[in-house]
DNA sequence: CGAAATATTTAGTGTAGCCTAAATTATTGA
DNA sequence: TCAATAATTTAGGCTACACTAAATATTTCG
């Protein structure tokens, strides 16, 4: 072979793309899952929104979003919010898919309580090898769904992102399956355990009172009244089939380019 | 109620005892760790051990002490070495605790190979709430010792502290079980899976050759030749009446006053 | 015993993340 | 349209934990 010219620019070391995971702080994966969560609802992640997502100062996260950008993770337009690169939604699905898989096992193998599982899962996501997650996943016969419905991101960072229809938007008399609640809000966790309103259950919206007031379900066999806050936050699908546990396999996608969503003020 | 002088110095909010446990750093729980670990072994946790111990920098260990000191866990004599107080002693049991709990799970219902449980369990340990580990404690029928034969502390911080002999000085003709090996060897444990030389194995010293020669050993029903060092790292006792996986209530304590141990150089 | 070797501490830095207060930019509504 | 309000960024600081280089103490050994 003969003599090649050379670009100086690639004398120096050239930031090789790393190829095993360059394995980030814990703040910067917090921060990551975070906005691609905001960005998933409302198209971008507003600094104010990341802050209060994760209980920081907004100063704080322009820092953070600062080394972000420099990394390569976010592209920052000042005073116009934070969009994820690939390699920043790469990482944050990895995260994601950890603490989904994280909370399955503790609920189904351990026993935790359905309230518990995302605070212990929140800490355990960052120091979980992928082979244990993998091995949990394999023990739990590689799950789609978490125990509170939100589904699992595949290895390869596909994810189901079909919307859901809010409990409270159910027309009177219209049944459907309870399909996923945030796993966010322990209280509203445990009650809806006592009312026995999960996933995979069957609910029927059997009156609405007038003003935004209560709504009157039936859930499986009983009867229950709840307000329209807790109405909205969980999420149903029209009734299907049979089978009530883990959703079959189905349309599986990647968020691409996200631009022209919704803006949201 | 007549008005009362108040001590200027008791205005400032007093930096009250917590009642609850006070959620140590990752890097402190590994300092209190290792230093327990070393004092077991040599009475003391000199600096540079602990250096060694935790690969970082001796002039970090001194920044450390100072701030562990500040907080009552250890006490220090400068150029002497660094004791745990009772809390120091309390944190660095629940740690062990902790991981040693985690790699028991790891082995035993996931299925992990025992020379990877250390490094896993060397990042949950910090991250795992007592929940957690008390469920998966109870999941194993609460095992009093990990795969490596390492005694679990109760916890309340008891533990067992037998010391055992080293198979390396077994008499020739000797017969005993195999009852512990260091964790933090994966090649070495890779190895000894290989010969099936694990806790609860019967072992019989067979020959020794002179000038710290290759030991032969039978184990279990095949014979295996291992060298001093190896045999040096693996703990035996006497071979006891039968049951040969976890060890029977037995005598258990916490280590007091350590002073007047082998110091050791 | 005292010099060389070894262990430890001090001094001075750096980085990641967090904070508050002040400045700046964007948005809203009268 | 433009002033008030809200959101964001800048400026300046702080803490934990790491590092290197230099100073000091201890131990060992000729």
């Amino acid at each position: 072979m003969h003599a090649r010219k050379i670009d100086p620019s690639a004398t120096q070391p050239a930031a090789v793309a790393p190829t095993t995971a360059p394995s980030l702080t814990e703040p910067v994966e917090d921060y990551l899952k975070a906005m691609y969560e905001l960005e998933l609802r409302y198209g971008v992640a507003a600094t104010s929104d990341v802050a209060g997502a994760l209980d920081v100062a907004p100063a704080s996260v322009t820092g953070m979003v600062r080394r972000l950008a420099a990394q390569g993770y976010v592209t920052h337009v000042p005073y116009r919010g934070v969009q994820l690169t690939e390699a920043g939604r790469t990482a944050a699905l990895r995260t994601i898919r950890r603490h989904r898989i994280l909370e399955s096992y503790l609920a189904t193998v351990l026993g935790f309580p359905w309230d518990q599982v995302h605070a212990e899962a929140e800490r355990l996501e960052h120091a979980a090898s992928d082979e244990l997650i993998e091995r949990m996943a394999a023990a739990l016969g590689h799950p789609t769904s978490d125990p509170h419905g939100a589904p699992i991101p595949t290895v390869d960072g596909q994810v189901d992102l079909r919307r859901h229809r809010r409990l409270a938007d159910l027309a009177i008399g219209e049944r459907a399956t309870m399909v996923q609640v945030s796993d966010k809000n322990p209280q509203l966790l445990r009650y809806l355990a006592e009312i026995a309103l999960q996933p995979g259950v069957e609910v029927t919206l059997l009156a609405r009172a007038p003003f935004d007031g209560p709504i009157t379900l039936r859930v499986g066999d009983a009867e229950s009244v709840v307000g329209p806050t807790l109405a909205a936050q969980v999420l149903v699908d029209a009734t299907a089939p049979a089978h009530a546990s883990a959703h079959a396999t189905t349309p599986v996608s990647t968020p691409r380019s996200t631009k022209g969503r919704a803006s949201r003020r």
